[in-house]
DNA sequence: CAGATTTAAGACTCTTTTGTCTTAATATAA
DNA sequence: TTATATTAAGACAAAAGAGTCTTAAATCTG
């Protein structure tokens, strides 16, 4: 799976914080409940995209999460880099090291075009989009327990 | 990154011995010693290929390991199947279950043209194509060591 | 047969990822 | 001020991934 568990939880957070009418802060707890993720693992996931200031907190009653900038200005490459390191795109297929055009390996101009494609893709993909999306058309951001 | 690193290193040994001239067994010590993969956990993995008929063995001297059928009827997604498991495009960004058009998570139209470029890719690409690029353009298999 | 070579199998260790839990800090409200 | 709600921080545990090592089995060579 391209991301880790971590940055999907963070990516799904997200998305449903930005989804949110009024712009108040979201307790963990609910975000936590609504997305079927574990409050304690959530909460440490969120904390870093706080520190990262993805994410600004508020602690006590009526505290929680909410977006620290407008959801327009918030990329999925953002949260990726956040959250599971700088380039989650560097290294690819045969994981070698300092890949580049000038040595490359034999996947390497072929799967280059992919790559092209999927960091276009989180860099143009905002969580604005996202939410409005999800709202919109009721897309889904758990998993499904029916069979 | 995309794949895990035994199926990184299932592929780049699957290439060295398709490239091979002669089609006789190769010693997987001379496979890891050129991919500079270590010796006992390169012999676990050709093991699994081996279980999974894409690769033949021959022990004793002059053993070693052979591709079990012509090489451009071993695609990679073959090697990875056989390696990581079933689909490794089944799940995907956000990780969810039951992924389908009918049922999208909100990145789901966008991501699945990449995705079926990917599986195009995996299916298309077999070894003999692999091998004859890698030894007629001298792509590499390795990491570099210079930097 | 004896010795060397080479894969097979599986136990074992180390590291990373994933997840849980406890305690502390901060804020609100009665 | 006291109780309650909530994030912060970090220790800890469990599971998965990556890698090592030892012993056994098969095969060839002399
Ligand atoms: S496809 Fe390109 S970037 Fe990926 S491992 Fe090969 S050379 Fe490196
Ligand atoms: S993009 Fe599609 S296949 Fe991927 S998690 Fe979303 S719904 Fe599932």
């Amino acid at each position: 799976m391209m991301l880790s568990k971590t940055c999907d939880y963070g990516i799904r957070a997200a998305i449903f914080v930005a989804g949110r009418k009024d712009q108040q802060f979201t307790p963990i707890g609910e975000i936590s409940e609504q997305l079927n993720i574990s409050f304690h693992f959530l909460t440490k996931i969120l904390q870093r995209l706080t520190q990262e200031s993805i994410l600004k907190s508020y602690r006590g009653s009526n505290g929680g999460v909410a977006l620290a900038r407008a959801a327009h200005l918030i990329s999925l490459k953002d949260i990726v880099s956040a959250i599971d390191g700088d380039n989650p795109f560097g290294a690819c297929l045969l994981g070698l090291n300092q890949c580049s055009d000038h040595n490359p390996c034999p996947l390497h101009e072929q799967w280059n075009l992919i790559r092209k494609k999927m960091e276009s893709l989180f860099e143009k993909t905002t969580l604005a989009k996202l939410a409005t999306a999800t709202t919109a058309k009721r897309f889904r951001l758990t998993d499904l327990t029916e069979p």
